[in-house]
DNA sequence: CGGAGGTTTCCCATGCTATCCCATAATTTC
DNA sequence: GAAATTATGGGATAGCATGGGAAACCTCCG
């Protein structure tokens, strides 16, 4: 299983490529396609990322949706704007224009690459500090709860 | 299932090195990680610590959330501060910056590993010192309670 | 059709740091 | 008491993030 942890600061140089972590190259290196799937994030100005298999799973969590609903409408945008972003011989990618300006990283500035498990996110360093105090801040007020571990074989 | 019981300190050298206990070693020698994962603790200048396994087995029970629910992103901020530590040849690892700093442990000083069962945590020695005696003191006056058994047949 | 301008992809060079490897001392086991 | 295991130290090496330039590519225009 691919699993993404940490949070690694890299440089964007004036042409737009990043390097992506060596770490989260190697959760991805047994997939097919050498490089991430990308896409905006609805809700914050980052981008969301995985490898490809992952996206084809998501694909069919989405088929399980009736095909003319307004649920299937709203998830497919997520399609329309995903990019595949591969890997050039060092192991960069490079931002598409659309993305450097969805989440405000500059040429010849940073992004930070955000472990989020299954998946990562990728963010302009400053607004992402920002971000993760405010998530604190709602976790615990709200309280995190992790669902009980799925029962069929169950550890213990 | 792994079990971390004890309280170990070793030395940290100038480059930030430290040896996991023999013991604790031992306990994840089967996982496919040769390695931890650490995390900054949320209450304490302590690193939680556990196997690559357990780290899956939390990922598995987000997973089962919606994607971007709110609940989803709460449990989030676990993974971004999570680092997997691989051994060197030597079965030690190596505190990043990060940790260094939240824990308050000095390099040339020393780390303490602290058994916690099922995970166990680093801290500063003297700062777990004055931690230890608190707790005891709190359960003391509040009298310390472990869960009843599961029913023998117990169903779940 | 051909070529100029701009872009993208590939390749090589560099400094830095983490990783590997070996050595030694202390401790435990047999 | 000898051999193995463990904790510790330090030097050599390989991998990584980063920068720049050359080659391939496409597009648009003459």
């Amino acid at each position: 299983m691919a699993l993404f942890l940490s949070t690694f600061v890299n440089k964007v140089d004036r042409k737009g490529r990043v390097s992506v972590p060596a770490t989260f190259r190697a959760a991805l290196a047994a997939q097919r396609f050498p490089g991430i799937v990308a896409f905006p994030s609805f809700k914050f100005p980052a981008l969301d990322c995985c490898g490809i298999e992952r996206m084809e799973e998501i694909n069919r969590r989405l088929e399980r949706l009736d095909q003319f609903s307004e649920e299937y409408e709203n998830l497919t945008p997520l399609f329309h704007d995903a990019q595949a972003l591969p890997f050039d011989g060092e192991g960069r990618i490079l931002l598409p224009p659309k993305f450097i300006q969805h989440t405000a990283i500059a040429i010849e500035g940073q992004a930070a690459f955000v472990g989020q498990g299954g998946m990562f996110q990728i963010w302009e360093p400053e607004r992402f500090a920002r971000h993760q105090a405010s998530l604190r801040e709602r976790a615990l007020r709200q309280g995190p709860k992790l669902p009980a571990a799925p029962a069929p074989e169950g550890g213990r």
